[in-house]
RNA sequence: GGAGAGAUGGCCGAGAGGCUGAAGGCGGCGGUUUGCUAAACCGUUAUAGGGCCAAAAGCUCUAUCGAGGGUUCGAAUCCCUCUCUCUCCGCCA
């Protein structure tokens, strides 16, 4: 959520920049001078009823405290307080429609873009920054996961259509195995080497968390809701992460802190019928090991940077080609205000796929949550900025050892760092049926 | 599921219809003292939204004592509903 003050005090400035994204986001700010106008008069007008009521009011207290029995004036004084009151209850009426109407306009407004951010209205304008490592040469035609995965016996699309339906998918044997060593890997890495706090948090969480990170109000038809109570199961770990510290002040001296989990997400995918439906890539449940980081502003964009570089690194100790990309305006999401994509090479498939996605929100959502700071010397608390990245997504990286990694006679092998993880087996072979 | 107790500022904790935005303590900040540190002492220290102001500062108003309603001239305080926490009983991985 944007600043309300901000907004008034620079309209000209935040519509160019919402107009950046392409869509109707800027036309969201149409009418807002006028709403701004009018919310505040209302708000005015109650104030200066309730005002006259609190001084009606401590008068009569102070008759009776003095014990003046004046009975009189008393009563004249609580005849206004009573006409007082039907226009405070008319005012409140039209000064909380107002309100609402306000408060609808800038939680719809998604966050502005970065100056750094590329313009353009869709992914074919993100710009590449960097790509490392080289796509392996084959000698033989690499096949796309979700062949390589049956064959060996280690995914199982069929059962799992049976038991939960389509998009998901059932790991044995070697497969389920594969998906907690790089779990583990992944913890371990950013525990012991980039200064992350492992965190097990709840897989389920309350209306007001996703509203704190973004998903509500605006984006209901992504999430699973769990009927008749407010339990929504977790798109990413981003959302219990970052409301940790909601409706918190944080002491400066604890910034930066950072976080990492591995967790279950569930996503509904509507909307995304026919797209993905074969393999992995696309699932209502995967698993992610989730990064993110509280800073205080000054820091977000350095803070940012070395995030990115923790998912690489990950991506760099597994040797996975990828390349990083820098969203343009368009295609950044709606809470921010900028993302590193970093997509992996799959050789079955002949592409470079999102495999992280790594983003400064800026005070975005810690206006939305209340997550604030007070900065030494400073008694005014302010509003943290908020970063996260996937580092990264499990089943994506699963999927992209298992099609990097397999050799010609349908084994797959086991990149070296993974080795400890799995138990000194070096490679994956056929699992009985 | 049953029975009870509770929720107050950054934290702890008093207050039980009327100058109470809220005592006291801790913590923070500023200062005095001091070889340095520590201690002691003094002062200061909530958030949000309006109004005045070109703006900042400042002044002023309104709201906020878990959330939402109600009673009352007036609610942290009384009533109702909900949420959460704790204790005991039952059940359970």
């Amino acid at each position: 959520m944007l600043d309300l003050g901000f907004v008034r005090a620079n309209l000209a400035e935040v519509k160019e920049k919402l107009a950046r994204r392409g869509g109707d986001a800027a036309g969201l700010l149409d009418g807002f001078e006028e709403l701004d106008r009018r919310r505040r008069r209302a708000i005015s007008d109650l104030e200066s009823f309730k005002g006259e009521r609190n001084q009606k009011s401590s008068e009569i207290a102070m008759f009776k405290l003095n014990r003046l029995d004046d009975a009189a004036s008393i009563e004249r004084l609580i005849e206004r307080v009573r006409e007082l009151k039907t226009s405070i209850e008319k005012s409140e009426k039209e000064a909380s429609i107002l309100e609402q109407q306000m408060q609808a306009v800038l939680q719809q407004i998604p966050n502005l873009p970065h100056d750094t951010v590329p313009t353009g209205t869709s992914a074919d304008n993100n710009v590449e920054v960097r790509r490392w490592g080289t796509p392996r040469a084959f000698d033989f035609t690499p096949k796309p996961h979700w062949e390589v995965g049956e064959q060996l016996g280690i995914l199982d699309f069929e059962r799992a259509a049976k038991i939960s339906g389509a998009r998901f998918a059932v790991y044995w044997d070697a497969g389920a195995r594969l998906e907690r060593a790089l779990a583990n890997f992944m913890l371990d890495m950013h525990t012991r080497q980039h200064g992350y706090r492992e965190v097990l948090p709840p897989f389920m969480v309350n209306e007001k968390s996703l509203f704190g990170t973004g998903q509500l109000p605006k984006f209901k038809d992504d999430l699973f809701h769990c009927e008749g109570s407010d339990h929504w199961l977790i798109p990413t770990a981003e959302v219990p992460l970052t409301n940790l510290f909601r409706d918190e002040v944080l002491d400066e001296k604890q910034l930066p802190i950072s976080v990492t989990a591995y967790t279950p997400c569930f996503r509904a995918e509507a909307g995304s019928h026919g797209k993905d439906v074969r393999g992995l890539i696309r699932q209502h449940q995967f698993q992610k090991v989730e990064l993110v980081k509280f800073v205080a502003p000054e820091q977000s964009y350095e803070e940012h940077e070395k995030l990115t570089a923790h998912a690489e690194a990950v991506l760099q100790a597994l040797e996975l080609p990828y390349r990083v990309m820098n969203l343009c305006a368009g295609d950044l999401g709606f809470s921010a205000a900028k993302t590193y994509d970093l997509e992996v090479w799959l050789p079955g498939q002949n592409v470079y796929r999102e495999i992280s996605s790594c983003s400064n929100f800026e005070a975005f959502q810690a206006r939305r949550a209340n997550i604030r700071y007070r900065p030494q010397g400073q008694k005014k608390p302010e509003f943290v900025h908020t970063l996260n990245g996937s580092g990264l997504a499990v089943g994506r990286t699963w999927l992209a050892v298992i099609e990097n990694y397999q050799q010609a006679d349908g084994s797959v092998r086991i990149p070296e760092v993974l080795l400890p993880y799995m138990g000194g087996e070096a490679a994956i072979q056929p699992s009985p049926r």
